[in-house]
DNA sequence: AATGGGACCTGCGCGC
DNA sequence: TGCGCGCAGGTCCCAT
């Protein structure tokens, strides 16, 4: 699932491809992912432009374009973005004017294009809470006061602090022994910052491997991301605890698969 | 504010 | 072997 690592090199990627090329054809196999505008006003409006420049917010990406309007792609959880593509299992496709095709794939359809006038003004981007390489850990333990939820779930809530998905909320929790079902208020000054700096470095490590290839998410060349061989946690129900070798447990936790060693997360 | 549920989708893996 | 069901998770939305 593209969690902020795996949209960032998706963003890095693409920064190497298609910045300054006109795009010149939109080919919509499935209109369905084409939330704003109509399918034809969002074909005119990327036709004959060029990519400016790439931005990435949470998990979204954000294309600026020459005409001053900006494309954005939420990737939910099995968008794709294909370079060169073929526009052939694509759901929409564009065509630059060198003939080469960047393919936007997604299995599920849950997928999300959009041409706005600003991006900033999206609902969706004015709720969102500030990414963890945007705040200091005094912040972040200011962000955690009042709050009462289990710290897992507030982990993954965009407008807590964005761009942690359920992969990573695993992982981080998992590396500083912290039972995913803790209540926030519960946890020490010491858990608190030690929770910051992993969210921090788990992250900046799993971007430096080009994200975590499991389910759908590939890199922009069609290759899978490296950080999977970092993974402790994740998908491991029933096997033996890499740390203290206890058994990892599944439970679910805000409707999603959570994974934890109880022996030693606390 | 917290919690839990369903909705959106499709393919895969499990159990019978 | 084959079929049907539950599950996967990012986000929104609703009820309590």
């Amino acid at each position: 699932m593209p969690e902020l690592p795996e949209v960032e090199t998706i963003k890095r990627e693409l920064e190497k491809t298609i910045i300054n090329k006109k795009i010149v054809d939109v080919i919509v196999n499935n209109p369905k992912v084409i939330k704003e505008p109509k399918k034809e006003k969002f074909i005119k409006e990327l036709k004959n432009v060029k990519i400016k420049k790439i931005i990435r917010k949470g998990k979204l990406l954000i294309f600026k374009l020459s005409s001053g309007r900006y494309w954005t792609v939420h990737l939910k959880m099995t968008g794709q973005l294909i370079w060169p593509g073929n526009a052939q299992k694509s759901r929409v496709s564009f065509k630059f004017f060198d003939g080469k095709i960047l393919d936007f794939n997604d299995l599920r359809l849950f997928g999300e294009l959009r041409i706005v006038d600003d991006w900033r003004k999206l609902k969706f981007i004015q709720e969102l809470g500030p990414e963890p390489f945007e705040i200091n850990t005094t912040q972040f333990k200011e962000l955690l006061k009042k709050r009462k939820t289990k710290i897992k779930v507030l982990l993954m809530d965009q407008k807590f602090i964005s761009g942690i998905g359920n992969l990573y909320a695993n992982e981080v929790l998992f590396k500083t022994k912290i039972d995913p079902r803790r209540q926030v208020n519960k946890l020490s000054d010491k858990e608190k910052e030690l929770l910051f700096k992993e969210i921090k470095n788990i992250l900046s490590k799993a971007i430096k491997y080009g994200g975590s290839s499991v389910d759908d998410y590939v890199r922009v060349s069609g290759n899978k991301g490296d950080y999977m061989k970092f993974i402790k946690v994740y998908d491991r129900k029933g096997e033996k605890c890499f740390r203290c070798k206890g058994t990892i447990k599944r439970i679910s936790l805000g409707g999603r698969g959570t994974y934890f060693c109880p022996k030693c997360q606390r």
